[in-house]
DNA sequence: ATACGAACGTA
DNA sequence: CGTACGTTCGTATG
């Protein structure tokens, strides 16, 4: 602890310099490792507020303010035309940061001061000035010297030393240690001495030393100048030939102590920060890790109270063989279910339920001591759709729940799921962030005493599972409204919601693998990687993680001399792009050992990481998040089975791998071509692009001649692959110099294609920059079942974060829409299989294909069946074609 | 132990 | 200087 010696009831004022303190940040803290993916650099903002917290914590003041300069225009300036003229212009990477700076502090309910002409010292001096005469302590955070002159017993300067993260204590003994002056004379020293980044040059070979000889001889700077034809040496001349700038320096660098200000030391009290809103800049900032939990140790060590406190319970536990008598009690109206247990990989378990009635009454069921009658009660609750159930995220309680043996019906909403369709980028849907997004509430019982609780005995689980039951039954009342504004009632009712079950099926079923197969790959893969690596090492004559982009670095740049590739925040990139352009230049027979590594070693860790999560059945079981993509596409974890290698043929075998399980005929695979593309001619309504669809043809093919004016058979492989790449990166906001790139053409040529195929569908032109327009106008763009997507970003003024939110936008709503109808499609799917009592079933999505196991003699149905619901999932300009592949593993089920 | 960036797999 | 994801590894932090 330093030494912060003082009475506990003194109010203790702290004063920082804003602009001085963010200065020395920006210079100290590589900007590159502080940069947001949007560009927005925050090296200035993260070493500030680091200092700014870890004084907060150190020091525990009671009263807080930080002072700006107003701008350059101050009464120095007026005064002495030169005054920090040297300084380099501010770079537009600083000056971007202050007003995030400022932001932030308003979240954390810290004023912030300017006053016009004057300068963040004169601020602090006054403040000081007052503080101290109002019994103050006052501590004085600045990288600014000159404020060593309010020093005092009661006033401490805290100066960064190297960097940010080291304070040096400045008291009247420490500035005397120093420099050898009193705190008020150091401004006498340094108007003799000169300030270099003021640009007020001080007397020429006249040091610290020998300032505050003078200053000490003649006692003080005023007797040091009236005496100055008594100083001897070349340095006195020198103090002679220079002396009206060193009255100058010292009338410069006088504080002001007596501006009039708004605001008085006891103004200046500690307030609550706005937690929902230092969270919500913290994110955008991108300061996680240490920074943000530093902040939140610092700044909300108990309570939050700008919240409105926590949740009124009132419940019990329902002792044994009362269950059905407690749940015929429930009525009909819907019940805030809260599902304690544990789930995934297909299965989960259910420890117990917490119910929460709209009267206001909780109750807990432990599992574990149902009785035969509690469990059939409970089992028909469930099952009754009569019964509406709100559950917080219910895939995961719906695994549980089925692995019990229990099914579950009368899903009424989930407040996951309306949360996400509410705001689908936020990062997480947590019970506890929403009742502090969405209710301001905190996820905790109302303090005080358990007067409302009708425990015999404290159970913290029980009251725990019925305090998140009814923050669920509160929030859904209050994210339906914000849901039903923001038109995604019917999205959730008829898509999301019964999709759920959809994918608890496909989840709880998995999917089959031959485990020896893959064991076989995985040593085949093994070996490549030796050989590979072994080449590799032979080539430069020693062993090197070739893993490691950092030990790459220093063979290729350094030892091997090889031209420079794009840069990355910690080096020299050596992705695989980078590496094959570093062949093309050099032909080194390294790069292409290490390319051979690259592949194998990836093609090993997937297999291996497939071995590891393949279940006692023998099958797979997948995660389908449902509220992780904002664009409305699922994802899949542990494992991911949408990003399985299929690209190139070594890869596509471990596909041979994902088979038939036992008791099933074969795997049948169905996707939509060229889904994205589809949407687009249906949303532009472009009559070029409709008629390439309808005419049924190939449609790159189509396109490429529109494009280049040639009949179609006349469109050679080059044309084609051109206008292919084209048709892809339309959705994405392509650029010309990206699809240079990814041509290999000069941008030149990439840029008269674009113009070429804009000429040619002007719908596109049209409809992409409409999106953009429309989104910028609304704040959200839409897809065609109304799921949003609000992209706050299209109107900012930091140009990269515009241009990703315009990519975003033109994006969203294409594969949004993709999105929205394979969702319907497997709805149909479903319920279509269910209806024609088939055994056949849906096993994987990826994104614009659906994988299924064909029950035996099911074959021809299941492919009309699916071809049928696929097709008809949506009502576009353009007709939607499937295409459908069977074969015993996913490999030969390609198509 | 944990957290992050680089790299790379899919649509 | 193309959108949307998830996983792994190496490396830098604590």
């Amino acid at each position: 602890m330093p030494d912060t010696a003082s009475s506990p009831d003194r109010p203790r004022l702290l004063l920082l310099d804003g602009h001085s303190l963010a200065y020395r940040a920006f210079f100290a803290l590589p900007v590159e490792n502080f940069s947001t993916v949007t560009g927005q650099h925050t090296n200035a903002v993260y070493g500030f507020t680091s200092m700014l917290v870890n004084v907060l914590r150190d020091e525990q003041p009671t009263h807080i303010a930080v002072a700006f300069d107003k701008s350059r225009k101050t009464f120095r300036l007026a005064e002495y035309p030169e005054y920090k003229a040297k300084r380099n212009k501010t770079p537009d990477e600083f000056s971007s940061q202050l007003s995030l700076l400022q932001q932030l502090l308003d979240t954390f309910r810290i004023q912030h001061l300017v006053y016009e002409g004057y300068e963040a010292d004169d601020i602090i001096a006054t403040l000081t000035t007052q503080g101290l005469a109002a019994g103050y302590e006052v501590l004085i955070l600045t990288g600014d010297r000159d404020s060593l002159q309010l020093v005092t017993e009661s006033s401490t300067v805290l100066y960064p030393m190297r960097g940010v993260s080291e304070l040096a204590r400045m008291t009247p003994e420490s500035v005397e240690a120093k420099y050898a002056v009193p705190p008020h004379r150091y401004p006498e020293l340094a108007a003799l001495v000169g300030e270099d980044s003021d640009n007020l040059p001080g007397i020429p070979g006249v040091g610290p030393k020998t300032a505050a000889k003078w200053i000490a001889t003649y006692d003080g700077l005023d007797n040091v100048i009236n005496r100055a034809d008594e100083v001897g040496g070349k340095a006195g001349e020198n103090l002679r030939a220079h002396l009206d700038d060193v009255i100058r320096n010292r009338r410069l660098n006088r504080l002001v102590t007596d501006l009039s200000l708004e605001v008085a030391p006891g103004d200046l009290g500690r307030v609550e920060w706005d937690r929902q809103a230092a969270l919500a800049l913290l994110d955008e900032l991108e300061f996680r890790g240490e920074l943000r939990t530093r902040i939140m140790d610092t700044l909300a060590p108990e309570e939050e109270p700008e919240t409105e406190g926590g949740f009124e319970l009132a419940g019990e536990s329902v002792a044994a063989g009362g269950l059905a008598a407690f749940l015929s009690g429930l009525g009909t109206d819907p019940v805030g279910l809260h599902v304690k247990g544990s789930w995934g990989s297909g299965t989960g378990r259910v420890d117990g339920l917490g119910f929460a009635q709209g009267d206001g009454r909780a109750a807990y069921v432990d599992i574990a001591g149902l009785t035969q009658d509690d469990d059939a009660a409970l089992a028909d609750w469930l099952a009754d759709a009569g019964r509406p159930k709100i559950i917080h995220d219910a895939n995961g309680p719906l695994l549980a729940i089925g692995a019990h043996g229990w099914t579950l019906a009368g899903l009424a909403t989930d407040t996951a799921m309306m949360a996400y369709l509410v705001a689908p980028d936020q990062r997480t849907y947590a019970l506890a962030d929403l009742t502090l997004r969405h209710l301001k509430r905190e996820l905790k019982q109302d303090s005080g005493d358990d007067q409302g609780m009708l425990f015999e005995e404290s159970d913290a689980i029980a009251e725990t599972a019925m305090l998140h039951a009814r923050a669920v039954l509160d929030l859904s009342t209050t994210l339906q409204a914000e849901l039903a504004d923001r038109g995604g009632t019917e999205l959730l009712d008829q898509i999301e919601l019964p999709l759920v079950d959809v994918l608890v099926g496909m989840e709880r079923v998995g999917i089959a693998v031959d485990s020896e197969l893959l064991a076989g790959f995985e040593s085949e893969f093994g070996d490549s990687v030796r050989e590979a690596a072994a080449d590799a090492y032979e080539v430069i004559g020693k062993e090197i993680n070739l893993g490691s982009p950092k030990q790459l670095q220093v063979v290729l740049f350094d030892e091997l001399d090889m031209p420079k590739t794009k840069r990355t925040k910690t080096g020299y990139t050596t992705d695989a792009d980078a590496l094959a352009d570093l062949f093309e230049k050099t032909e080194h027979p390294f790069l292409a050992h290490l390319l051979r590594h690259r592949d194998v070693s990836r093609l090993r860790q997937t297999v291996e990481g497939l071995l590891k999560t393949v279940a006692e059945d023998g099958r797979i079981h997948t995660t389908f998040n449902q509220l992780i993509a904002a664009t409305g596409r699922l994802s899949s974890t542990e494992p991911n089975l949408q990003n399985i290698p299929v690209r190139t043929e070594e890869g596509r075998r471990i596909r041979q791998a994902f088979v038939v399980g036992s008791g099933y005929e074969t795997l049948l695979t169905a996707d939509y071509s060229q889904i994205e593309m589809r949407i687009m001619a249906h949303l532009s309504e472009d009559a070029g692009l409709i008629e390439a669809f309808n005419s049924g043809r190939d449609f790159h093919q189509v396109t490429a001649a529109r494009v280049f004016g040639v009949e179609p058979t006349e469109v050679n492989t080059e044309m084609r692959a051109k206008i292919k790449a084209m048709n892809y990166g339309l959705a994405y906001g392509l650029s010309a110099f990206g699809l240079s790139q990814q041509l290999k053409i000069d941008t030149g040529e990439a840029k008269g294609l674009m113009d070429e195929y804009f000429e040619t569908f002007g719908g596109i032109r049209d409809y992409l920059a409409g999106v953009v327009d429309e989104a910028r106008r609304t704040g959200f763009t839409e897809t065609i079942m109304g799921r949003r997507r609000y992209l706050p970003d299209l109107t900012s003024d930091n140009r990269q974060r515009r241009d990703t939110a315009e990519r975003m936008a033109l994006n969203a709503p294409i594969q949004g829409s993709a999105a929205d109808i394979i969702k319907v499609a497997m709805l149909n799917v479903d319920r279509a299989l269910r209806e024609n009592q088939m055994s056949s079933r849906m096993l994987l999505q990826v994104h614009d294909e659906l994988v299924f196991e064909v029950a035996a003699g099911e074959r021809a149905a299941l492919e009309a069946l699916v071809r049928e619901q696929m097709a008809a999932a949506a009502d576009l300009t353009v007709p939607l074609d499937v295409s459908v592949g069977t074969g015993g593993s996913w490999h030969e089920a390609a198509h």
